[in-house]
RNA sequence: GGAGCAGUGGCUGAGCGGCUGAAAGCGACGGUCUUGAAAACCGUUAUACCCUUUGGGUAUCGGGGGUUCGAAUCCCUCCUGCUCCGCCA
């Protein structure tokens, strides 16, 4: 959420940002509706004066003085309710579009349409080169035994898999590998609920706009978290933190519901995109401060370098431009892994900066010492790691000429210290 | 699922329908004292918004609604926590 200041201060900025997010808020409508609602308010607050004046003498009067400060008081009640019917009506439409007016992207972002015209930063790693044919992710698995898709989507619909014996084991190593790396850079490991309140999701920005991505518990009233992001950033929800806590720093690991509405026929095949997967998530909270959130959006995007480089995938960097951002994204790198059998850089890692975007919706602060006043946090977040989608590259790469699979190094340790998947 | 109890400031914890934005204690901060620290003593110490020059005003005692001239205090409802019973793992 945006400050109501700031917008009334210099709405142009935010319908640009709007414009160039491809996102539609009507900051007219909500600038028209915010002046007469802060007049409303004024006039309600000179009633309120008045009436407590008045209000609080009528102990000490009596008789005539009092019936006449009463009938005054009458009085004021009916001005008073004509202001209140006008706050009644107008507030809840201008509380819904201050949760529509979107972030401002940073200056330095890209200005484009869509992912089509995000920026390619640089590379890194080798894209390997088959001196055979090689296989795709789902071959390998399905005559390797390992992934089983048919009776995924059988018990379970489209975008559903089974994984199997050393598939199910290299998936568990490879989050269990990404976590320990987090641990290993001061990150706290979390294991966290999924099922989260409307508030949490409002409060990450995924709501409104994202329902029709989510899984409801309609029964309930809860929704299936789509990442670790939304209770990790919503841990400390409506709380004031002490500055001294600063940074906080989390690594949760946790499955991934998607609906994916919206997508059908769009990457059907294999293991990109499905319903449910797990991932390893960073979530930074820090200071209010533009320089800090900067420092630690480099810190995610290179602790997410550190664990593709150890499991020598090569990746490239990519900024996102501005028709690519979400709602409350200020900046976002993306990493993508090279997947041979979409003969292309693939997304797998997404890194997110927000200011104090989220923290303002889900009223997120700490005391700051110098100015002994309560400020949002900023948030950040990236993804750690992401299986299954990360096993198309590791699959695909590490395949030999006979269809086995060559086990990561760093992996090995985590897979009994097992060196090939073959068939067994 | 049934029965009961509770939710007050950073924390603990008082609170009669008006004198309570809220006692008291703790904590924190500033000062005195001290070579320094501790102790002791003195003082300060919620948040948001509106108008403004110092300043003034409004709202907030889990959320929402209601009764009343006036609600932390009475009523309704929701949320959360705890206890007991039942059921299940």
């Amino acid at each position: 959420m945006i400050d109501i200041k700031e917008i009334r201060e210099n709405p142009q900025r935010f319908k640009q940002a709007a414009k160039n997010k491809n996102i539609e808020v009507d900051i007219d409508r909500l600038t028209a509706i915010d002046a007469e609602l802060l007049s409303a308010k004024q006039q309600l607050q000179e009633i309120a004066t008045e009436k407590n004046r008045i209000g609080k003498s009528i102990p000490k009067l009596a008789g005539d003085e009092k019936q006449n400060a009463l009938a005054q008081l009458a009085k004021f009640k009916a001005d008073e309710s004509q202001f209140e019917e006008k706050v009644k009506q107008l507030q809840p439409e201008a509380d819904s579009l201050m949760m529509l007016v979107a972030q401002p992207a940073d200056d330095i972002v890209p200005i484009g349409k869509d992912d089509t015209e995000n920026v390619e930063l640089r590379r890194e790693g080798q894209v390997r080169k088959f001196d055979f044919k090689p296989k795709d992710h789902v071959q390998l698995g399905v005559d390797l035994g390992i992934i089983d898709i048919e009776r995924g989507v059988k018990l379970a619909g489209s975008r559903s898999y089974f994984l199997k014996g050393d598939g199910a084991r290299l998936h568990w190593a490879v989050l269990q590998f990404a976590m320990d790396v987090m641990i290993a850079r001061g990150y706290t490991p979390m294991s966290v609920p999924l099922l989260m309140r409307d508030e949490a999701m409002r409060g990450t920005g995924y709501y409104p706009g994202s329902e029709e991505q989510t899984y409801r518990m309609e029964k309930d009233e809860v929704n299936l978290a789509g990442t670790a992001e939304v209770p990790l950033t919503a841990f400390r929800m409506g709380e004031i933190l002490e500055e001294k806590e600063l940074p906080i720093k989390f690594a949760g690991m946790s499955t991934c519901f998607r609906r994916e509405a919206g997508a059908a026929g769009k990457d059907t095949y294999g293991l990109y995109r499905i319903h449910q997967f797990d991932k390893v998530e960073q979530v930074v909270i820090c200071k209010n401060s533009v320089e800090e959130s900067n420092k630690y959006h480099e810190e995610i995007l290179s602790n997410s370098e550190v664990v593709m480089r150890a499991l020598e995938l090569p990746y490239r960097i990519v900024a996102v431009c501005t028709g690519d951002l979400g709602r409350g994204q200020a900046k976002k790198y993306d990493i993508e892994a090279w997947m041979p059998s979409r003969n292309n850089y693939c997304e797998t890692h997404s890194a997110s900066k927000f200011y104090e975007f989220q923290a303002r919706r889900m009223n997120l602060r700490y005391k700051d010492s110098a100015t002994k006043k309560n400020l949002f946090c900023h948030t950040l977040n990236n993804t750690v790691i992401a299986s299954p989608r990360v096993l198309i590259p590791i699959l695909e790469l590490y395949q030999n000429a006979d269809g086995s699979i060559t086990v990561p190094k760093v992996l090995q340790p985590y897979m009994g210290g097992l060196e090939q998947i073959a068939k067994s």
